[in-house]
DNA sequence: TTCGCTGGATTGTTCAACGATCCAGCAATC
DNA sequence: GATTGCTGGATCGTTGAACAATCCAGCGAA
């Protein structure tokens, strides 16, 4: 869930005077969230696996009950899907959710960009749009990827609402799982570059409608690219 | 989290030839969740007040681990707050809280009333605008509130998404929860009434840029009042 | 007052158990 | 041969109990 504030703390440099920060150790049923999270980001676990929780239990060493608690955060999530008495899958892609997806991009991407953000925020994009030119001159493919979740995320940290990025964040998420590295070839990277850059522009010199518009136009383009290549 | 499509399957009109329905029997630890969330949406269990694994489950008469995943459950729609180790607590308002709610509010909804919708759904944000006269005319105020509830849901399922549906969902239970109806009084609701109206003609006109400025416009003022009340 | 300790309460996690449900396979039937 | 019905095994749903870890309030000592 990339839920809220959740987590233990522990103090931690008990011996440095300064750094008297609370770290968070994470409860033994985020970990495992945390866990299946990363396997299924990796394509580890592919859409439509089935989970068995004894099975994850052993193979991590927890407890049942803690694995359901994991499964309960992931399903939240959308990332897996939890049949009554039959198993948690992990999530597929459904007809229409492409489309489905992208609609919520399209709201909450559009929508932070045309408002605008404080130069911190705007910043940030610009850092992403580097990284991935970067990535690209390293031709870091891996790299490229996230870079450019970086950027969009960066986008619609601008609005600085904390329930935008969660929903950002779970949207990412999903797209990681679903149009996994397999159907990113670098041709499809290459267009975008040029276009975060035109973006990240226009955002840069207050030209938020057009930046909105380019925006848009990538969006949907992109929800074209993907419908083209898995089903509708 | 409005989760998905959970909850246990049960042939039921074993006698009728036509009605052979399957009915949702969700699982108990869903009837828990949906109590909770009753509960919530009712005022009977106010922002800040710690709920106590034991004690719920006594009174539900049900087990602390179903409760804990009724909890999980509800803290992923941000209903509750889990602070390790402490307990859970029913969700109150943070500063900056309500700027945030509004900010998913404008990005979902004036972009799904932008972008029009099918007559079907059209007829449902009219329905939830008559809706609301009829409560206006009984002088039922309770039915005012849900009726407005019903007419920006009905707003957002003109982009027939189930993702942004379900985010509307969320938004909607946490602001009964913050913004209980003591808050709502009549003169408020008087405010709307006629707004709606104004917002579903320009819909049914296909005059979409209006209907979202109108609606982006009711959000803005909304918000101001909101603060108004409440805190920043 | 401040600090540190202690005890009680609550949470985090585990484990074992049992009924309910689903599924695949096989047998009986038409 | 196709359908129906049964059966056993696997897995889930839920429970109850247990114990360690953590927090908190209260109390006493410096």
């Amino acid at each position: 869930m990339a839920s809220a504030d959740q987590g233990n703390y522990d103090h931690v440099g008990l011996n440095s005077a300064r750094a008297r920060v609370r770290m968070k150790v994470p409860s033994v049923a985020e970990r495992v969230a945390e866990e299946l999270r990363y396997q299924l980001a990796e394509g580890f676990l592919v859409p439509g696996a089935k989970l068995t929780e004894a099975t994850i239990a052993e193979d991590l060493g927890v407890s049942r009950n803690t694995v359901r608690e994991a499964f309960a955060e992931l399903a939240a999530e959308r990332l897996l899907l939890r049949q009554p008495n039959k198993g948690v899958f992990v999530a597929t892609l459904e007809a229409g959710d492409i489309h489905d997806v992208y609609t919520v991009r399209r709201a909450i991407e559009v929508s932070s960009i045309r408002a605008g953000g404080s130069p911190e925020r705007i910043a940030a994009v610009r850092a992403a749009v580097e990284e991935g030119k970067r990535a690209a001159a390293a031709d870091n493919n891996e790299g490229l990827g996230s870079a450019n979740q970086h950027f969009h995320g960066a986008i619609v940290a601008l609005a600085e609402s904390n329930r935008l990025d969660t929903i950002m964040a779970q949207i990412l998420a999903e797209m990681r799982l679903y149009f996994h590295k397999a159907t990113m070839n670098a041709h499809f990277y290459s267009d975008w570059l040029k276009e975060n850059e035109q973006i990240c522009s226009a955002l840069e010199a207050g030209e938020l409608e057009r930046a909105g518009d380019l925006l848009l136009a990538y969006l949907n383009r992109s929800e074209q690219q993907q419908t083209a290549i898995h089903g509708a």
